[in-house]
RNA sequence: GCCCCCAUCGUCUAGCGGCCUAGGACACUGGCCUUUCAAGCCAGAGGCAGGGGUUCGAAUCCCCUUGGGGGCGCCA
């Protein structure tokens, strides 16, 4: 049975690389049928919250790698916080063993100058405990070893014991450092496999050290290379926004997003780079992650979700567009979008041919739900304060008044034979209705736009309009 | 400093010794469409890091150099 795990630790937002790396954890397991497990790393206690924590959960579910067990859906092999397993003695159990087999051992610090070691003991050093020294519990690395071991994704590693050095596994504060409590963790719960940042290759001899010294099995390891920016430096906030939660606030779906990460590195037929995770389950092997590092695309990333915006069904898009403006906090809106929803199902339908986020989408289809929209200044100018404005305005009001047809061939009828009234031209006379029924030169196609707008918002619309302009002249 | 990973258009990649005159996608440029802006369609520009080998033949195999990245924490 593959298991497989997700570790974040709750030291900030679920960053794009940790949402690849759970991406293909997940993906892997999926495809499998084993189990995906999250675990929380919160060893780090100056810089864990449990704020983070919770942002981290969200945006993977809101990603939708679910989890099979974890700290809120609990699991056999829990508790799945190290915070928690620190305190059922799990590591100090196990770094006692090592002690006893004397592949660990104490160390006492200086008391002034706790960089400095004093001395190391088999035998726990009461007498300085007491007294107030700092002690740790340090892992000795055998000497002269070769340590081999196979990278699904770079083949036959191999490191020398002497280049790495004996490491800390216990803190002063008696939580177990990273190198540690993964090891134990890991072979506690099982994990098969572990899919990881390639930051964590050189760490793998160390952890194996361990693995070998408990006479456990070691899982398999494939590392995955890392997330850069433009500038082929590991991408930061220097380089624009990295978290998950960024790109849920401007507007992309998880579908997109989930589809750019395996895109970054990942081998794909030609003419299919848009699916569904979903459906990729099936197909997905190890083989086509690619053993480079990556530059961050943002706007490929837009590219792709712009072709799912335009691609999924209608439905879905509307619900990821309530889910969104809920996200975003803007209730009020929602409740507008949910009192007429076939109204909502057209507004959306035409005007995301023109974007790429649901930031955007919101941005263009607003004044379709809002009769109180602004004019922008440059319409305000550039026509309503033109002399044509009113008796064009007037002339539109009659014609829609009496137009009986709605369809977007009846709208472009009254709008052509508007036009051929040479009140301005053909051009002006439709920029300048845009404007009018929307406040915006730039909006989805006129004749659709005023089909679906409707006869009454189309005539509330340009009589407010002609007030305006009228006010104006 | 020591150890490790990586190297095809600006970016993501196809290529795994002859199908390569190096293919596709994003971005870019031009065109078409057109009521705006997009989308869409068509066309164009753009790359094997450098040097040695191996071979009849190298983007592909080997070595070196260079460049980029990672690790060597009481961070994870």
């Amino acid at each position: 049975m593959v298991r497989t795990r997700f570790a974040p630790s709750p030291t900030g937002y679920l960053h794009v690389g940790g949402a690849r790396t759970a991406l293909f954890n997940w993906l892997f397991t999926r495809k499998e049928g084993g189990k995906f497990i999250l675990r929380i790393e919160d060893t780090d206690l100056e810089r864990s919250t449990k704020e983070y924590e919770k942002l981290i959960m969200d945006a993977l579910r809101w990603l939708g790698l679910e989890w099979d067990e974890g700290p809120d859906i609990g699991g056999e092999k829990g508790p799945y916080r190290q915070s928690e397993r620190k305190k059922q003695g799990i590591y100090d159990e196990y770094a006692r063993k090592l002690i006893e087999m004397k592949r660990a051992v104490y160390v006492v610090y200086d008391k002034q100058d706790s960089s400095k070691e004093l001395f190391e003991s088999l035998e726990y050093p009461e007498e300085y405990a007491q007294k107030g020294h700092d002690i740790t519990v340090k892992f000795k690395m055998p000497k002269g070893e070769r340590i081999v071991f196979h990278d699904l994704l770079k083949g036959q590693m191999s490191f020398m014991s002497d280049d790495l050095g004996d490491f800390i596994i216990m803190k002063s504060n008696g939580f177990p450092t990273y190198n540690f409590a993964v090891v134990v963790d890991d072979h506690l719960m099982e994990i098969t496999h572990i899919f990881r940042g390639e930051d964590h290759l050189s760490n793998t001899p160390k952890q194996i050290s361990i693995y070998k010294a408990f006479g456990w099995e070691v899982p398999q390891f494939m590392h995955i290379p890392l997330i850069l920016g433009k500038d082929r430096s590991p991408l930061s906030k220097r380089h624009g926004a990295t978290s998950v939660d960024h790109f849920r606030t401007e507007g992309y779906l998880p579908d997109g997003l989930l589809n750019y990460l395996a895109l970054l590195g990942w081998k794909v037929e030609e003419g299919k780079e848009i699916f569904r995770i979903s459906e990729r389950i099936e197909s997905f092997s190890l083989s086509d992650i690619s053993n480079k590092s990556v530059i961050f695309d943002y706007e490929k990333l837009e590219w792709v979700n712009g072709k799912h915006l335009r691609s999924m069904e209608i439905e879905r898009l509307c619900f990821e567009f309530r889910r969104y403006l809920d996200f975003i906090g803007m209730i009020e809106l929602t409740e507008l979008l949910d009192r007429d929803k076939l109204y909502t199902m057209e507004v959306l339908d035409i005007c995301r041919e023109k974007v790429n986020t649901m930031k955007q989408l919101l941005d263009i289809s607003l004044p379709f739900f809002n009769d109180e929209y602004e004019y922008e200044e440059k319409y305000i100018e550039g026509y309503l304060k033109k002399d044509f404005a009113i008796p064009l305005l007037q002339e539109a009001i009659d014609m829609f008044d009496k137009n009986e047809d709605w369809t977007v061939e009846g709208c472009e009828r009254v709008m052509r034979e508007l036009a051929s009234k040479n009140i301005a031209s053909k051009k002006k006379t439709f920029q300048l209705i845009r404007g009018a029924i929307l406040g915006k030169l730039v909006t989805p196609g006129l004749f659709i736009s005023l089909s679906v707008l409707g006869k009454g918002r189309v005539l509330r619309r340009l009589s407010k309009t002609m007030d305006l302009a009228k006010s104006l002249s």
